[in-house]
DNA sequence: AAGATGGTTCGGTCTGGGTCGAACCAACCC
DNA sequence: GGGTTGGTTCGACCCAGACCGAACCATCTT
């Protein structure tokens, strides 16, 4: 089973505490610094240059250096789907257990970025919202705006591009791990 | 970063060499035996246990006792998506290298099911003839059939329930992890 | 030039966890 | 009952890899 080599390597990769709290901390969208990847992993520098080795070896994050620092981010948007899936199983899936929460960590469930789109609470209460207001409509892989939800947004005054050619989806669900409740991924997500 | 935690622990769980042969062959879609499971991992029946137990605990796995015999699943879709957005990242995203393949390993890139879908070189091959064909038009998360793809189907015979208000994406483009092609997944794939 | 700061490389240490065999339990068959 | 096979538990072993400090290089400031 020569295919799950790779799988294997990955796995290791986010299976290590330093690592997986820097990809965590990049999924909220901003490059980081290698100094402030090792102060959040709680790892010395020497450490957490060695994991950003890793990582960027396995293509999961890249870097670009602007003078002397090394700003560190995902390397792709699908890079950041597979964690983001990672996160939803890890936050149902695995057995309740007891969690204690920092002033930070509330205060990214709150309001954060899934990578590219609206998450935390805030952006599932939107997502609520306009699902309860019937301006959006979910399923489980995709979704779409009613009639309504398209004459709100132009009444708000909300530019979007409507083509649906493009390649990239309008709008899909993505499951927020924090909030265990949907929000919007895709084109509307971001906008 | 408390979030992270059950992330790690979540990779840790598939970062290992027995057990990501043991989710791959569970990713066929059929319940195996622990023995088997064994087998294919190549290790012992006390690690095969071992780590049977650790995967059932964090619910990536379900097992069912019929008499004497163990027979373990993957628990949920939600695990199979993470699993195949693992592949699809281990297959693309990381450095490519020197991958022997088993006679094996080939006959399962040929056909295979994606836990719930048809996928290998099969499904490729029919998902891009369809398109071709312009029966079916895909992005990067949804997709939707043609008027022609919809008279196609009726026309060979296929019994299709279109109702899209059911809680399942009709189809949705599964990115293939031994082709790198897309093939269809969501209720289409699996008719 | 000198100092400060960001980042990497290199040895050396140490622990978590993967591994097995043996003993044991449970279900089936004769 | 006695034998066989599927599966788990336990104890002991061992190694990959995470970690750090020190030395080093690169970039920027004064």
């Amino acid at each position: 089973m020569e295919a799950a080599t790779n799988m294997v390597e990955l796995g290791a990769l986010v299976g290590d505490r330093a690592r997986a709290a820097m990809l965590a901390a990049l999924m909220g969208g901003q490059a980081l610094t290698a100094t402030e990847l090792a102060s959040i992993a709680g790892v010395s520098k020497s450490t957490a240059s060695d994991h950003l080795g890793k990582l960027e070896g396995a293509r999961l994050v890249r870097f670009d250096k602007l003078g002397r620092f090394s700003y560190y981010r995902i390397a792709s948007p699908l890079v950041a789907r597979m964690l983001e899936s990672l996160m939803v199983v890890a936050a149902i899936e695995l057995p309740p257990r007891f969690c204690p929460q920092s002033a930070h960590d509330r205060q990214l469930r709150f309001a954060r970025t899934c990578y590219d789109h609206l998450a935390g609470r805030l952006g599932v209460a939107i997502t609520q919202s306009m699902i309860e207001r019937k301006l959006l409509a979910l399923s489980d892989d995709g979704g779409e705006l009613t009639e309504r939800g398209e004459a709100f947004l132009q009444a708000s005054g909300i530019a979007l591009s409507l083509q649906t050619s493009g390649s990239r989806c309008f709008c899909r669900p993505c499951l927020d791990w924090s909030e265990r409740q949907f929000h919007i991924a895709g084109r509307l997500g971001s906008g």
